[in-house]
DNA sequence: GATACATGGTGTAATTGGTACACAATTGTA
DNA sequence: TACAATTGTGTACCAATTACACCATGTATC
């Protein structure tokens, strides 16, 4: 929650340089060791979760708003963003309106107005980011998605339409190449793939078909420090694999 | 395009009532004799075709508010629609705010300002409807998929997304149900299927298949009347097609 | 009313693709 | 050096898709 002396500035900021009513939440999917993990941040002085957001300056495309916004929480440039929602509700942010509302006249209360949300996902990967909270936050952070916060606002719907729609789309989308670092197992990949589709894949179908697809390169080296076999590397090859996306791959997971 | 004064009360009654900025696109789809139609209208004086659009009320959900727009140009009570991507580029209704932009002075011109217009598709049946223009257009009606016009402003690309959006969703969206009239026959759905997946279908497996999902209610009836042999009437068995849905009917197309 | 013809309905063999396993190879550790 | 755990590769089986052939039926034509 803010101040009186921190919405007033931030009113004076914002209320010049942004479109009124329009805000953009983004979920933000990284993956380390093995688990799938979402960025949030932690409102000062709260116990309260929200995903990272902002709003769209008046001559800003939408895209080029959410990679700005998502630059400022990341320090990552080129993000691979897709939009994925608008969530519309005219009471999605009544909590935030009342809690503001006795603060400022109206006219000058940033955070009393209706917001229409259009919802991003991003993909990054893990060891790019750096996760920096805003104005409104005093931390950062990568969360598990086996151990996520309660969400404020809508904003666990938010993420959970994010999650059903990288399901849909991970046969069209390059997921695996956004979310994987640069070289990375197979069974690795194969981790991904079970927690966004939440089920269990068989390790040799799931490693001969991925390899029937032709979309990745096999390196020479194996990750050695495990106690066990090293596993091979792999690379994605870019082009195939958009080629391939182009299609669908084949008849899905 | 619309004279002073017809803007003058327009912005009397839309200044007061809608969200600025926000608009909302419809791209609505028919079937009739074996080809898919678009719903489109032409402007009063013009030879300029638009996609049905409106805004939204200052305190109205974004989904009612296309219903509202739609019930309005079709008559149709509950459609299915679908909102399917935002249009966000700042340039995209540059042609309207620069037409416009001398007649009113700028806090008096609802048309000077910037929209992000959110895209929803609809699925009707095309004998249910009757196209009903708007207050900017003297011509509402179906265009054919195989012979549309020049689009105005970006509907054009707000359209060819549609279509690319029901590709996609196909397998997951009862879309059959909501285009077919409640009896048709295969050759029909086969033509329907056609047509979104622009491709051409094997009869024969298609027929195995379709009745495979067990989504399809085989009537007594057939279709007399043609010059050959008359072919079955089915109907969607609705409670089965939408389980099939949740899971996705299998493996595509 | 017999026949031609175009279209709809059903069946089947061949191929492809997916699933469920078995087994060998490799790594660090006891 | 043997062991446990994990990875890499192969194969037999089953299901689904594809590519056809053939039969059925309604209308038009003579």
């Amino acid at each position: 929650m803010l101040t009186k002396q921190q919405l007033e500035e931030f009113w004076a900021e914002a209320g010049k340089i942004y479109l009124n009513h329009i805000s953009i939440d983004c979920v933000v999917f990284g993956f380390h060791e093995g688990q799938m993990k979402v960025l949030m941040l932690k409102s000062n002085n709260e116990d309260a979760w929200y995903l990272p957001g902002g709003f769209v300056r008046k001559q800003e495309p939408i895209d080029n708003a959410a990679d700005r916004i998502l630059k400022e929480r990341t320090g990552i440039d080129e993000i691979f963003l897709q939009q994925f929602h608008v969530f519309g509700d005219p009471d999605r942010s009544k909590i935030h309106n009342e809690m503001y509302k006795d603060m400022l006249p109206e006219e000058k209360n940033f955070f009393g107005q209706r917001f229409i949300s259009i919802g991003y996902y991003a993909l990054v990967d893990f060891f790019n980011v750096n996760p920096t909270p805003d104005v409104f936050s005093e931390v950062c952070t990568w969360r598990d998605l086996n151990d996520l916060p309660k969400f404020q606002l809508d904003h666990e719907l938010i993420f959970k339409t994010a999650l059903d729609t990288l399901r849909l789309q991970l046969n069209y989308q390059p997921i695996g190449y956004n979310l994987m670092p640069r070289e990375f197992t197979m069974p690795e990949l194969q981790k991904l793939y079970e927690t966004i589709l939440d089920t269990k894949l068989d390790r040799r179908n799931f490693q001969r078909r991925m390899l029937g697809f032709g979309i990745l390169n096999k390196l020479e080296t194996t990750r050695k420090g495990g106690a066990h076999k090293a596993p091979y590397l792999y690379s994605f090859d870019l082009e195939n694999y958009q080629a391939a996306l182009k299609e669908g791959l084949k008849s899905g997971w």
